[in-house]
DNA sequence: GCAAACAAGTTTGTTATACAAACCAGTCTG
DNA sequence: CAGACTGGTTTGTATAACAAACTTGTTTGC
């Protein structure tokens, strides 16, 4: 009924994971604020290669979840946003990275 | 208007991220599959913590998706689901848990 | 021997999510 | 001054995750 090795448990960090931080696309907009610090909307677009809907409807979940910080300015007469992690979303990045890794990590390997 | 370091480009695995395996129900169910070989829906249920209805689901496309083959069998006059790994499942596993890490590695450190 | 409880799942319904397309306000250009 | 471009936001749709309710059959209590 049960497998061969009843006592089989697995650490399971993966369940606990930040829901926000997990999708891809917050993922990897996360990943160049983490790098450059302070960008603008049409860098992250660029960057992401996300279409403008999906980008600005990721930066106001971060918003939201308090990991961004989302400042409008006018540079000349053209409108711009200016996108930086906060000290929030900073931890909770590396907290992300650090519990996707070790729930990576460890695993007893199983048989072919 | 771009941050200060134009050359700035990360790798960018994680947007081409099995899904499939993403979500963390499946990752963790296929990372018990991949560790006992074989295993029965209880066994699932009581490990992973999933509700029944949704291991039932998560199950259903994890076959779809080729990753696990599901077997009924009677064991006695209990009716009884056999769930194990296929061998594109386990390759699918093994990818996902490489990409991952390199998503999850070199990014550089930015600042505070 | 039949009603109630239990086992092993599946189906259904709700809520949330990702994504792209359409839209919009303001600015620049020929 | 008409049309194109900038810099986004809003809207619509299809998928998804999840829990609750249901189903089919079996076992147990009375």
């Amino acid at each position: 009924m049960s497998p061969k090795n009843k006592e089989t448990q697995l650490n399971q960090p993966i369940t606990e994971v930040d829901r926000i931080i997990h999708e891809p696309a917050r993922y990897l907009i996360m990943a160049y604020l983490y790098v450059v610090e302070s960008a603008d909307f049409l860098f992250l677009l660029r960057q992401t290669g996300l279409t403008k809907g999906n980008l600005s409807s990721h930066l106001g979940k971060l918003e939201k979840a308090g990991y961004v910080d989302i400042k409008k300015k006018f540079s000349g007469k053209i409108p711009q946003t200016l996108l930086r992690l906060t000290r929030d979303g900073r931890v909770a990045f590396d907290a992300y990275r650090a519990s996707m890794k070790k729930a990576l990590a460890d695993l007893p390997n199983g048989r072919k």
